[in-house]
DNA sequence: ACGGTTCTTGACCATGACGTCAAGTAAAGT
DNA sequence: ACTTTACTTGACGTCATGGTCAAGAACCGT
């Protein structure tokens, strides 16, 4: 991957490139099932050489995720990590992770696991997955909150979300917000 | 619409029912944005016939959402209206309406309003909304649920319910209804 | 500048839905 | 029984997408 075993003309490189600067531009501003004829006319190519250099959807997506959305994610990961307060990290994290969702699409397609059988991007949603789990059990260790909340409670939670701004097109971003905060709260105990 | 101006012919009336039939068994199934096809395929009709009768999905939709639909959300309203505790009666609606958006995913598409421009199906969604508004008011008086939380919020929820019910297909009903409770929790003042 | 490769193209097929209408069929009236 | 009229049919046109491939264009080494 990294040195083709044999040197691409100088055409094709320059599409290659091009098609990746395309895809990201497509997928940033409408999720990663946008039409690929979208991302051919963008990059001025026929949609018959995406397939030819990328294979298809898949290929063309695992070579732009890293790019697209793994600093995203991992953005957030670590930002909350500096919080010091477990509920306040927990919260934060999801929160954030819930509004990433609404603002771009393909980290949301990610999220989703739309796309099945593709490594790069299981890895992205198991490293989320993962820091949820940990944030969600240090929270509960302060008993502020709720001890039958299981990850796999907030995994599917992350998955709502997901679905539900997928649908929000024409909401405000404001209602968005506010309601994530009722499903917060309903993750506290009761004092 | 009860006494037809002109008389149908015999094998038109037939159809007619035979289509109603078949329109309230695929709808209720997989709801109302079903294929109008495979309801003529129910019907042993062609679907040249639907739009001949009914004059599209619309129409057909109208002449059955009543008895598809209507009695299982007045059902709802009467049945918790019975309840005496304020929060207890809301909450119980709250639940129940997203239930059966779950279950019925030709309820769940009337209270989506997946349907612009149809009065029926106008109404039945004003039903409910009006009733949550109300039991939500009466429940915050009590100052256990959030004062904050407006009807419009209500209705927003329900609108998240049923995009999530509708992506559901897979998921176990029981973390469905898990995660419901989240949300009502959310709703509640902290003590 | 030319031949041999590598690349690209866009017409083509497929899918699954909606909606229409000319032509064929069946009921009703006499 | 036969005609008139109401009714039904299903092939057809449309749209939006996914994916393929033979034929032609562009590049590169000599």
């Amino acid at each position: 991957m990294s040195t083709p075993a044999t040197r691409l003309r100088a055409d094709a490189r320059r599409n290659v490139e091009g098609i990746r600067t395309a895809a990201l531009d497509v997928f940033r501003e409408r999720g990663l099932n946008s039409p690929l004829e979208e991302v051919a006319r963008v990059a001025g190519v026929s949609k018959g050489t995406i397939y030819h250099r990328f294979g298809g959807r898949k290929g063309l997506i695992e070579a732009v995720v890293e790019e697209l959305v793994a600093e995203r994610i991992r953005g957030i990961g670590t930002a909350a990590g500096e919080i010091a307060d477990p509920v306040e990290r927990f919260e934060h994290y999801l929160r954030e992770i819930w509004l990433l969702q609404y603002d771009e699409p393909a980290v949301n397609d990610v999220l989703l696991r739309s796309l099945p059988g593709s490594e790069p991007v299981a890895v992205l949603c198991e490293h989320a997955r993962e820091t949820a789990a940990r944030f969600l059990a240090e929270a509960q260790a302060t008993g502020v909150v709720r001890a039958d909340v299981t990850p796999e409670d907030v995994d599917l939670l992350i998955w709502e979300r997901g679905i539900i701004a997928r649908a929000c097109d024409q909401q405000p971003r404001e209602g968005y917000r506010r309601r994530l905060e009722y499903t917060l709260r309903g993750l506290r105990a009761a004092v």
